[in-house]
DNA sequence: CGGTTATTGACAGTATGCTGATTATCTGTA
DNA sequence: TACAGATAATCAGCATACTGTCAATAACCG
């Protein structure tokens, strides 16, 4: 019984899902320990770094941005703000919803965290030239157009 | 406040990282919703699967395979076995450990979720030509390499 | 204006996915 | 053979990530 032969010949391993989830998972345990010194995980440093473009953004935003849903934003903000990094604040216009601001020390961190950002991509994409590269993001734009 | 002007120019939506994250959470939900009708979840979906190509084989194996924690694996497994896909036997030479078998229902149900994951595939890689998709299955093999 | 509907954020429950600790067992070595 | 260290699986605890639900509020509509 230790073969299946009789079944039919669908090779999981070369399915793009798989290559995506094992791509994804190995950027995550690597972004994973880059930021772990600084007590960040990788969402939550998808949603702050979105917020050094542009804050005062409602949780609402953020979930459209990231693709994220909105219960896992709450969570997201939650842990942000506990460590100090980010804010609510009330929305003027609407007394549902709040704005999300960068802390003081959430702006004065963000060109070490940035920095470490960079590294951490560089390393992963080490083994690719910066042509492959291109080629891969122009690739994953278009997939999800 | 609105801006954040005087921070570095870090643009988090033209990382790799972003384009991989985005790119799973659509897949994610693509097969999330694709195997919903039979209580499966992607990563269930991904170990069962392996096991069409060979099965009796260890948790310990299908983590080194899956790049899954052992953890992850024991829960994932817990689940299949309760929906009878799977069962774990005894290890015949090591009583610490078992070896995870299809079970006759696992087996039968093979080639109604292979068609349906094919078609789930087909459907999200519809915007990329066959030679698109082969480029991007080649980097994403190059940069895991 | 008043009532229905939609929206924002929060909470409960479940499934990943991890680290670290624990138990049972195996293995190498004195 | 006895024992120290390694190993397979599990368990506790935390952070995603989802669905479903709820309260508060906004928006729409007759």
């Amino acid at each position: 019984m230790n073969r299946t032969d009789t079944l039919t010949d669908f090779d999981v391993e070369q399915t793009l899902g798989f290559r995506i989830a094992k791509t994804r998972r190995r950027l995550y345990a690597r972004f994973r320990d880059a930021f772990a010194p600084y007590g960040l995980t990788p969402p939550q440093f998808g949603i702050y770094a979105r917020l050094w473009k542009r804050d005062g953004v409602s949780q609402k935003e953020l979930s459209a941005w990231s693709e994220m849903d909105r219960t896992t934003i709450c969570g997201v903000i939650d842990r942000l703000a506990a460590a100090g990094l980010v804010e609510r604040r009330p929305h003027p216009d609407d007394r549902r919803a709040y704005l999300i601001y960068l802390t003081e020390q959430g702006r004065a961190l963000q060109p070490e965290i940035a920095e470490v950002a960079r590294k951490a991509q560089a390393g992963f994409t080490a083994r690719l030239t910066p042509e492959e590269l291109g080629t891969l993001n122009l690739l994953l734009d278009k997939i999800r157009a």
